[in-house]
DNA sequence: TCTGGGGTCCTAGGACCC
DNA sequence: TCTGGGGTCCTAGGACCC
């Protein structure tokens, strides 16, 4: 594999330049956008990330068992009913065990499945120290998601090796260094990069140029593509485009009528068209932040529907005064014993950053909400922010200044002592946490947009 | 003991105004 | 009095990602 990507490389000056279409249906003749020069792109994606962390963080501490050898889960615990499937070994994938799929139907599949319960706080340092490792390669890196970094390599050849042979020399640092492995997809744009560290894993370099985008893409499923779920796979399979090859050489015309702006997204993607760039910081771009839990029990009664509000809104008001922002609109959502969900949401006059302030809320968009059949999962997310420190007080709402002192007292003692610092009382003897969700010392976790 | 949680973006339909 | 059309805002739900 190796010497053949290093003699692919050799193709890497004569790249046919990214064009974008995106004036679909205007009745426009096509326009022709030069997007950039020669960019080089390294997408960097850990194997079985949680399974891969557990493994040798066990090793470390002196369990003989290496996870990944044996059919293994990392998975939730199904008598809370969190179990599901988060990760899954590569002799766990011969059993036919899928991410998502219950940890029972999992144990059916495979009786000796051994099971991991996950460690959130243990991915995130691993995260970071993957991430530090990036850092040495290029000064211009996104973290995508908890397991994923973009590398922006362009230009960078000047200081490190040729991009190839510096893909190989990351993953076996990473490898070396921290234990786990990874996948290097290298091309000239975010989706073939990704696209090409996903091809064959673990522990692979693989570059997908414009120039392999059909030897090397098009063959695949349908399903392989970025973007295209089970709704959109189904969809396109029923008009007989079954290959990225066949979706890439359809008129996107056609798509565009049938799958509208989506459609002209995967048709790009399958003809390897995108120019975003690579981005340090998301952090400034978030629109929302959201807690939602499925619990223990079927809720049945309004008052302990209400602790779950409040439980899940301490969260979700203490990171939205971390991060310095005030929100405009409150929404809850729902999830029925039937798994029928529905959500409600409101608009307020004005911002708002206040656990109680939002609990109210919360719990009278609940009260609209509920039909009152037994509930398994309930959500609090808020969104249209806008930064805290001019916030508008409208005269006909209560004044939430001494809640507000109220919040940053209780914040602060838990930035000093922990969450478990202080807790309201109204928890005491009701078999729920009174913070759910991740601590709110934990680091932000990193988030992705849905679109490169 | 069957089915998590955190996000983003898009669309359709209704209300409302001009 | 009735009808129509366009624009904007709001809401709920769906699709996708990891």
């Amino acid at each position: 594999m190796g010497l053949y990507a290093l003699f692919k490389f050799g193709k890497i000056a004569s790249f046919t330049r990214n064009i974008c279409f995106d004036n679909i249906g205007t009745g426009i003749p096509w326009r022709k956008v030069d997007t950039m020069g020669k960019r080089i792109i390294f997408h960097i994606d850990v194997n079985s990330a949680y399974l891969s962390w557990e493994s040798v963080h066990r090793l470390q501490h002196g369990d003989p068992l290496d996870l990944r050898t044996v059919p293994s889960v990392v998975g939730g615990d199904p008598i809370t009913r969190h179990g599901i499937v988060l990760a899954k070994s590569i002799p766990a994938k011969k059993y036919d065990i899928q991410t998502g799929e219950s940890i029972f139907s999992a144990k059916a599949k495979c009786p000796e499945l051994v099971i991991a319960r996950p460690n959130y706080g243990l991915y995130m340092q691993c995260s970071r120290a993957f991430g530090n490792i990036l850092r040495e390669y290029s000064p211009l890196i996104e973290q995508y998601s908890i397991d994923e970094y973009f590398v922006d390599f362009t230009n960078m050849e000047r200081l490190h090796c040729d991009p190839i042979k510096t893909a190989y020399e990351i993953k076996d640092r990473v490898k070396n260094e921290l234990g786990f492995t990874v996948n290097v997809g290298v091309s000239t744009n975010k989706i073939l990069a990704k696209m090409a560290s996903e091809l064959i894993k673990p522990d692979k370099v693989h570059t997908i140029f414009p120039d392999e985008i059909a030897e090397k893409m098009w063959v695949l499923p349908i399903e392989e593509l970025f973007m295209v779920g089970r709704a959109t796979a189904k969809k396109l399979r029923s008009r007989a485009i079954n290959t990225i090859g066949d979706l890439a050489n359809y008129d996107p015309r056609l798509i565009k009528l049938f799958l509208k702006s989506h459609g002209m997204l995967v048709w790009n993607y399958a003809n390897g068209i995108e120019c975003s760039p690579v981005r340090e910081s998301r952090r400034t771009m978030i629109k929302g932040i959201g807690n939602s839990t499925t619990t223990p029990f079927d809720v049945e009664d309004a008052i302990t529907a209400y602790l779950v509000l409040l439980s899940l809104t301490e969260t979700v008001a203490a990171r939205l005064r971390q991060t310095e922002y005030c929100a405009r609109l409150v929404s809850v959502s729902l999830r029925n014993n039937e798994f029928n969900s529905c959500s409600h949401q409101r608009k307020i006059a004005s911002a708002i950053d206040c656990t109680n302030a939002i609990h109210e809320i919360a719990c009278e968009l609940f009260d609209e909400l509920w039909k009152g059949e037994p509930i398994r999962h309930l959500g609090v997310r808020v969104s249209e922010l806008c930064k805290n420190d001019f916030i508008q007080l409208s005269l006909f709402e209560k004044d939430y200044e001494k809640q507000r002192a109220m919040d940053r007292t209780i914040d602060s003692l838990r930035e000093r002592f922990g969450t478990n610092a202080v807790f309201r009382s109204s928890f005491i003897n009701s078999g729920l946490r009174f913070a759910t969700g991740g601590t709110v010392d934990d680091e932000e976790y990193p988030m992705m947009s849905s679109q490169l």
